[in-house]
DNA sequence: TCGAGGGCGGCAAGCGTTTGCCAGATTTTG
DNA sequence: CAAAATCTGGCAAACGCTTGCCGCCCTCGA
């Protein structure tokens, strides 16, 4: 590569070159080491050269590029944020309170999507590994093995998942789904159905296997049908499902599918909860406003996404010690859950 | 600074070093050079040494470091996407449409929310800007003159927000609202409210002024009430404002708005579109299950988002002409628009 | 008055890649 | 069969910034 002229004539239409610390150096008649101390070291340079340096910088409409930064200082300021379906609302507050406490600590977020999938997760994951201080993984459907090799490598923490010697923090799955069965049990239900998401969902897994323990501690019947996309378009089959026990309540995978199963049995001529009774999982956008307005556990999703952004920030060295968040959730009742009433027909 | 070990112990509970193009060159036992010719310009090296250092690379786990290609060869494969407000399920369409096609294209989207703020916009605009390629301000708020001076940097390009020189993709604006006038006339309303949002948002402005002028040629009255927050929240300040006036139809600035105003209506029991039709813009999520049902007008929110990635990755060069693009949207009627009736007391 | 110590700025070596240019080897062409 | 063209691989200079170390100079204390 031959030398490059050190303003090179911008071309016509093209955009101008950004000043460069370089410059800044040259116009403020200092060394560059002063002009990047200046930046990022205080202290380290005397006060008035400060001040020059930085009204020069001003002037030039200098603007660190955090890329250089990045490369010798091996720190992006970056995180990655990688969810497995962003069109999900039950990630949307997850990814504004992530989004949030990122940007207050100075720190930028990269966004990925999986798609649901966990090859494109390995993909997404694998492309953003390197440009990132660290790394969140919403509902992650990667093996153990796989997420603990990640966490070798780099500050990890899992959200809504957990794994041996990898960080996490989860919304409770324990008191959640108890708290659920028991609600139903005290309306008289005797019945229920789960209607499970994907197979390799940790979290679907939890629910199932709290909603099963205590449905049997309680002397109830719990049966799962499923799996069923979490989606609203999943609602039907699991509704038609559904409708095929003699269950009198249906526990869904989340809310989404919650919500599609309230339709599908709204146009299926069943009133909810008169007939059956529904609840699901998020309290997303639009639980409360569906109709009817659907019984659902709350999960604290914000705090969870600015709690991992916060150990990633702030402390990313304890990830190796993998310790384990849990954050309270609590069952809001609205009005798809009502008392049990012999199915009709 | 001194000489780094190439190979520095690892200490206890440190991450390893991952490989370098350089390490791989050792093992291959060929000249950096070819390594990187071997990943990035499959042709330009002999198709056995390819093979062989592609091995080599493979065997050690070696990843192109992002950050170290970015300095270089100046492209960073990122996209940068600022909207305004991601828990707005407005945007949800969009960042999906975006990520979408920038994952196939190989890039990644850095995700950035102002928070409704300008002055954040910016902040954020001016943190991320060097690390992409190419930016996307969703329904920016910034004054025009700023829009031109990011565009003179660097690839940009507007959603849903025009300004002069440059590059924007808009749901169409024009159309979208007479078609709400003018439906809610043949409604036999004679009387419309507009529910205003942000005095800042461009797409607002159009929104009005479109409505006005149908419904003057149409000669039937509009007047606007606000601004108020264009989210559920606003919903209530909304309805009451427009009970107080003799219109029988509100367009919202908003579903968000909409819906809002839909509860507040019922809670003051008014029904929908027995005494008043409600007509919002967007088609979130929700729209359809709310109730009752939201008229509202659809716009391909995802497509734009891909679309604007697509003009960024595939002929970045193109936003310095500042093309236009402006998609179809198309009303969509549900259930909360009926015939006029005279209103109530 | 002189030596010690602290403050402050500069030097230069990288960080991990990409890439213009060069040169030897090999193939094609006339 | 020589000359020209094509392949391939290597060299080394960047990209823009950070940072360990060195050394100058000024201030203090004895």
């Amino acid at each position: 590569m031959t030398v490059r002229e050190p303003t090179e004539p911008t071309g016509v239409g093209s955009r101008p070159r950004p000043a460069t610390l370089t410059d800044v150096a040259r116009v403020a008649g200092v060394a560059p080491s002063t002009v990047s101390r200046a930046f990022t070291r205080p202290g380290r340079v005397n006060a008035a050269t400060r001040e020059h340096v930085l009204r020069m910088a001003a002037e030039l409409g200098y603007r660190p590029n955090p890329v250089a930064r990045a490369l010798e200082s091996g720190r992006t300021s970056t995180l990655g944020l990688v969810v497995s379906d962003i069109t999900n609302p039950h990630f949307f507050a997850l990814v504004r309170g992530a989004e949030r406490q990122a940007s207050t600590a100075g720190f930028t977020l990269l966004l990925g999507d999986t798609q649901q999938s966990p090859q494109t997760e390995r993909t997404v994951v694998d492309r953003i590994h390197a440009s990132v201080d660290g790394l969140i993984l919403a509902a992650s459907r990667l093996p153990p093995a796989e997420l603990r090799a990640y966490a070798a490598t780099k500050p990890l923490v899992l959200i809504n998942r957990q794994a041996q010697d990898v960080t996490s923090v989860v919304t409770d799955h324990v008191d959640g789904p108890r708290q659920i069965v028991e609600h139903l049990h005290s309306l008289g239900h005797r019945a229920l159905v789960f209607l499970s998401g994907p197979r390799e969902s940790w979290s679907g897994a939890q629910r199932w296997a709290v909603i099963r323990d205590t449905a049997k501690s309680l002397g109830i019947a719990a049966t799962r049908l499923g799996p069923f996309p979490p989606s609203m378009a999943g609602g039907p089959a699991a509704a038609d499902a559904a409708i095929g026990t003699p269950a009198t309540a249906v526990i869904a995978h989340n809310d989404l599918l919650a919500i599609g199963a309230l339709r599908r049995f709204s146009d299926r001529g069943f009133t909810v909860p008169g007939d059956i009774s529904v609840v699901g999982f998020d309290d997303i956008f639009g639980a409360d406003f569906c109709a009817p307005p659907l019984t659902t556990l709350t999960g604290p999703l914000d705090e969870a996404g600015r709690k991992a952004v916060e150990i990633l920030v702030t402390q990313p060295e304890v990830t190796v010690r993998a310790p384990r968040f849990s954050l309270p959730s609590h069952l809001k009742i609205r009005e798809s859950t009502g008392p049990a009433r012999p199915r009709r027909s």
